[in-house]
RNA sequence: GGAGAGAUGGCUGAGUGGCCGAAAGCAACGGUUUGCUAAACCGUCGUACUGGUAACAACCGGUACCGAGGGUUCGAAUCCCUCUCUCUCCGCCA
């Protein structure tokens, strides 16, 4: 959410701002809410102070002996007044509310202006795509060879669209999820969060997945809670109408399963391990001051990338346009890895800072330097996304004999297998 | 799922209709004292909205907030209703 007070005083600056996203929002209605909001909050204020010293004066009164009959009718019906006042102004912040709630963050001044992923960034890359001299597998062909996944009886179990791993395949993607966590606790310096799964309503609204993505969501509606699409939303969570009190930054990194509907994505991708409606995903989340949340997010990507380079995985980061971020971000990195056998980069990491968007959502603030309470920024990035990462993982370690050879950095995971074979 | 108890400011904890935005203690912050630390003493010490002065810091006023939402009343932390959460006991259960 936006502060209603930069867009009565800067307008145009905001109106300049969200020109560059892609879904074009109109300020006006909210400014004029915001007129009539205040104006009848000033009206209902007067006629409260009005009552309160009345109130106290039949107090006095009564004590006194004296009869306050007539002057106790005559301030119910400024009570009158108040309460339709009251009511007024509730309506009113109700759908000043559900405007603000719709309009997306501003992007920072060095995101650059662009209308969509076509206009992106390539900020860097690293390492290079390996040269075969076969033709790769994709990593359908390559899990289903070596026994590392089941589709066809994930879709027995719970329709299209849900992994299943199996055996080594099961084992790789634990000893992925370990790995990264060990990574991110020992040597990145952040704490681990094993979160709830599923989460109220107003911890969704938070983190700004609700009310624009429900279609994209699972809902149990018979308890009215949300199965998370990331671990963003229970850990950004964490301090939701609190002011924290321990020292910022903050560093989070949690391992949850994902849930998404994909709803509007039918058709795309729906080979794997590619676009699912579950996958694993190690999740970094930061609170910190807003004076650094600039540098705690490249420091951020580069925790991201030190994964990717330990793993030995050619990846490239992209800097998204005005128009192809996030609805609550205000500056992303996405981080692309290599997939020979698609022949194409593949989404896998989102690191964005969301500046004060979700916190005042989310009603997070700290006390600063000066002792003032003020919104922390958030940051978050996925570090990383399991499913395309056993993707990339396989199909750049595929070999001519159809084996996989295994990452050193993640054998000890895998009790020391260097690479994997086809089932005996 | 059943029965009971509870929810007050960073923490502990008073407060059962008006002088309560809320005692007291602790913690924190500023200061005095001090060779240093500690102690003692003095002061400050919630948040949001809103009007004004003023301007990107601050000051003055008003309003609201004692888990959340409604109600009774001239007036509610205090009385009533609903909900949420916590604790204890019972039942069930990985």
């Amino acid at each position: 959410m936006l502060d209603i007070k930069l867009i009565r005083e800067n307008p145009d600056f905001v109106r300049d701002g969200l020109a560059t996203r892609n879904s074009p929002v109109d300020i006006a209605e909210v400014l004029a809410l915001d007129e009539r909001r205040r104006a009848a909050i000033t009206e209902a204020d007067q006629l409260k102070n009005t009552r309160n010293d009345v109130s106290r004066q039949i107090g006095v009164l009564k004590k006194a002996g004296q009869d306050t009959s007539e002057i106790q009718r005559q301030t119910r019906e400024i009570g009158e007044k108040i309460a339709a006042l009251d009511n007024a102004v509730r309506e009113i912040e109700a759908q000043q509310e559900k405007l603000m709630l719709a309009i997306p963050n501003l992007p920072h001044a060095s995101v650059p202006r662009g209308r969509d992923a076509a206009d992106n960034v390539v900020v860097r890359q690293w390492g290079q795509p390996r040269q075969f001299d076969f033709a790769p597998q994709d990593h359908v062909a390559i899990g289903e060879r070596l026994g590392l996944f089941d589709f066809d009886r994930a879709a027995r179990i719970a329709g299209a669209g849900f992994p299943l791993f199996t055996g080594p395949g099961a084992r790789l993607e634990r000893a992925l999820i370990q790995f990264m966590l060990d990574m991110h606790t020992t040597r990145h310096g952040y704490t681990e969060i094993a979160p709830p799964h599923l989460v109220t309503t107003a911890a969704m609204t938070g983190t700004g997945q609700l009310p624009k993505m429900a279609d994209d969501m699972y809902h149990a509606s018979r308890d009215d809670l949300w199965l998370i699409p990331t671990a963003e939303v229970p850990v950004t969570n964490l301090y939701r109408d609190e002011i924290i009190r321990a020292p910022l930054p903050l560093k989070y990194v949690a391992y949850t399963p994902c849930f998404r509907r994909e709803a509007g994505s039918a058709g795309k991708e729906t080979r794997g391990l590619i676009r699912v409606h579950q996958f694993d995903k190690v999740e970094l989340v930061k609170f910190v001051p807003p004076e650094t949340s600039y540098d705690e997010l490249e420091a951020l990507v580069r925790d991201v990338e030190h994964v990717l380079q330990t793993l030995e995985l050619p990846y490239r980061v992209l800097q998204l346009c005005s128009g192809d971020m996030s609805f609550a971000a205000a500056k992303c990195y996405d981080i692309e890895l290599w997939a020979p056998g698609h022949n194409g980069w593949l989404e896998d990491s989102s690191c964005s800072n969301f500046e004060a968007f979700q916190a005042r959502r989310a009603n997070i603030r700290w006390k600063n330097a000066h002792g003032k309470t003020e919104f922390v920024h958030t940051l978050n990035g996925s570090g990383l996304a399991l499913s395309r990462l056993y993707v990339a993982l396989l199909e750049n370690g595929q070999q001519a004999d159809g084996s996989v050879v295994l990452p050193a950095a993640i054998r000890p995971y895998m009790g020391g297998l260097e690479r994997l074979g086809p089932p005996a």
